[in-house]
DNA sequence: CTTGCTTCTCCAGTGACTGGAGATTGTAGC
DNA sequence: GCTACAATCTCCAGTCACTGGAGAAGCAAG
C-alpha cells in the first residue's frame, strides 16, 4: 500500500498541513512513521480518519469530543449511546447558541430600524448601547 | 465628586476586575488616576463607559467596534453613519451564524433520529461522521 | 549541479479574557 | 499601635483551535 506525504494527504483530506501536524501534536491523529529524510508518511486510512474529524468540526464538535468520536468509530462492537449523548450534547449547546443569536439580532434589528441617520445625539444605536434599560429584552 | 475603587466600578458596572485591568491594557479604557498607594481611582462616568462596552460585547461586538462605538459616543455632533454600519455589520455577521448553526442543528437532528441506538457499527452518528457524503446538505 | 518545491522544527500570534502567585496597601476592631 | 483580614497591585501563564513565519534540510527534474 502506497504511503502518503503529508501534502497529499492535506489535498485528499481537506485539512492543512499545519493543522495536521498540530492534530498530531495533541494526540488527535496518531504519528506516523517517518522516511529516511524525516518526512511524515502516512497510511491511506489517515485520509478517512482526517474527513472523519475535518467533519466533525464542521460540525462544531470540540477537539475532546472528537477524540472520543473517533476511539467509538474505531470499535464497531461498542454500544453507540456515547455517540449519541455527545451528538444531543452538541445539539443542545447549537439551540442555546441560536438563540443568544436571534435575541442580539432581535436587539440590533430595533436599533437600527429606530435610528433616523442623523446625529450621533440621537443615534438609537448609541443611545442603546448606552443605555442598556432601553432594550426590551435583557435576555442576552 | 467621589472616585471609585476598582473592585466598586467592577459591582457597578458588572464587568469582573481582571476584565477592567485588561481593556486598560488595550486603550479600551482610559488609564485612572491612582492614590497615594498606587491603587486604581475612577471617576463616576467610567461606570457608565463600561456599561457601554458590556453591553456591546452582549450584543457580540468586537473590541475594535466598541473602540469606534465608544469614541462615537462622546461626540454627539458627528454623524451617525459609522455606528449605524458597524451595526449593520454586526447583523449581517449574526445573520450568517445562525444560518450556519441552522445547518449543522439540521444534520445533528437527522444523524441522532436515524440512530437505533445499538451498536457503533450501525450507529447514523459515526456513520455519518465518516463519511459526508450521507449529508443532505453540504453547507456546512 | 542547480533550481525550485516540499517538508522539517520551533516559536509566536490570534481574541478576549481568566486566574494564580506573591507582594503591598487599606481598614476595622481591640 | 497592633493585628487580622480584605482589597488591590504587577506579572505571567493558560484557554481554544489553529495559523503562519523563519530558517534549515531533503527531494525530484532538467
Amino acid at each position: 500500500m502506497a504511503m502518503l506525504a503529508i501534502g497529499r494527504l492535506s489535498k485528499d483530506s481537506g485539512v492543512k498541513i499545519p493543522t495536521i501536524r498540530y492534530y498530531e501534536s495533541i494526540g488527535l491523529l496518531p504519528p506516523p512513521v517517518r522516511s529516511e529524510g524525516n518526512r511524515r508518511l502516512y497510511p491511506p486510512e489517515a485520509v478517512r480518519r482526517l474527513r472523519f474529524i475535518r467533519h466533525a468540526r464542521e460540525l462544531g464538535f470540540e477537539i475532546d469530543a472528537i477524540r472520543r468520536l473517533a476511539d467509538l468509530a474505531q470499535d464497531p462492537e461498542k454500544p453507540c449511546c456515547e455517540a449519541d449523548l455527545l451528538a444531543r450534547r452538541r445539539l443542545v449547546e447549537i439551540e442555546e447558541k441560536i438563540s443568544r443569536l436571534a435575541a442580539q439580532r432581535e436587539e440590533l434589528v430595533r436599533m437600527i430600524g429606530d435610528c433616523a441617520h442623523g446625529r450621533i445625539e440621537e443615534c438609537r444605536v448609541i443611545d442603546t448601547l448606552d443605555d442598556h434599560a432601553k432594550c426590551l429584552h435583557a435576555k442576552h
